[in-house]
DNA sequence: ACTATGTCCTGCGAGC
DNA sequence: TGCTCGCAGGACATAG
């Protein structure tokens, strides 16, 4: 479900949430997609830690552990990918327990944070220094960011999804930022010009920006560890349009499928 | 090394 | 009402 914008939100309430409390027990479901790491490792690793930091990197969930007591265990980091429908919730232990909930943390604190993932695309590991191959779409700079799609022949929206580029944009922020840069998706990447590279390092940077300010988008069932919604959704201009009219020219927006995914775009805007 | 395609899952809404 | 179909915010393995 969720790209940069959404698990920037979910991260930042888990900040504000769990930031400071204990990890006493971790139950983990029978599913063995969910888990990367084996399940012994990561409940050795979560148990008796303290949760020292919330932080997103690319589409990831990132905790930063460290050990309560000062003797033998180390530091470690908790990594949550959320997949298409993951979701990180935290409430009492007499909340109702969700239909696909597959791990369970027990936090001193008396509550309980909970993975719940009905497709099963997310998945929970454990390492102890997590970094993304991509760069951070919202840091990159304009030089790096032309380097990325030097002689790649794949369509730009292609290349924008690919995580080992960019970390966090995925198919929603894709189209917006194609859109607003004026590019259509099917384009070389390498066919791009400076300018064009240069507006679509902007529109990327400036639509995720604007997607974080309003708490991202909320397309069906998402909200954030406070089980608040987004509003991006209210902004999107060109993602999930398809037939209605373009907001700046009122052309017909069209869908096409790019890589496997569908992929909005005005035909008039957009060259 | 890069690129296109299929696959992993469940759930929902549209159309009949 | 109930069925089938297509589609969904992601990423990986595989084959060329």
């Amino acid at each position: 479900m969720p790209e940069l914008p959404e698990v920037e939100t979910i991260a930042r309430s888990l900040e504000m949430r769990v930031r400071g409390d204990l990890i006493e027990s971790v139950w983990l479901g029978s599913k063995p997609e969910p888990l990367k790491s084996p399940p012994e490792e990561i409940v050795a690793t979560l148990q008796g830690k303290r949760i020292a930091g919330v932080r997103r990197a690319g589409k990831h969930v990132v905790f930063d552990l460290q050990p309560a007591e000062e003797h033998d265990s180390r530091r470690a980091q908790w990594i949550v990918h959320l997949g298409m429908t993951g979701s990180l919730l935290v409430c009492k232990p007499e909340a109702e327990l969700a239909k696909h909930t597959h791990a369970i943390v027990h936090l001193g604190s008396g509550r309980e944070l909970r993975f719940v993932d009905p497709r099963r695309f997310g998945r929970l590991s454990v390492i102890e220094t997590f970094s993304t191959p991509g760069a951070e779409p919202l840091d990159i700079r304009l030089a790096d960011f032309a380097k990325l799609f030097r002689r790649r022949k794949t369509p730009i929206k292609s290349a924008l999804l690919n995580q080992k580029l960019l970390s966090g944009v995925g198919n929603i922020y894709a189209d917006e930022a194609l859109f607003r840069a004026g590019i259509r998706p099917r384009r070389q990447a390498a066919s791009l010009s400076g300018s064009e590279l240069a507006r679509l390092r902007l529109a990327v940077k400036r639509v995720l920006q604007q997607a974080i300010r309003l708490g991202g988008s909320s397309i069906s069932d998402y909200v954030d560890a406070d089980g608040r919604e987004g509003s991006f959704q209210l902004k999107h201009r060109v993602y999930g349009r398809e037939g209605e009219p373009c907001l700046v020219c009122k052309t017909p927006i069209k869908r096409v499928v790019i890589g496997g995914r569908s992929s909005h775009y005005c035909p008039r805007c957009q060259s």
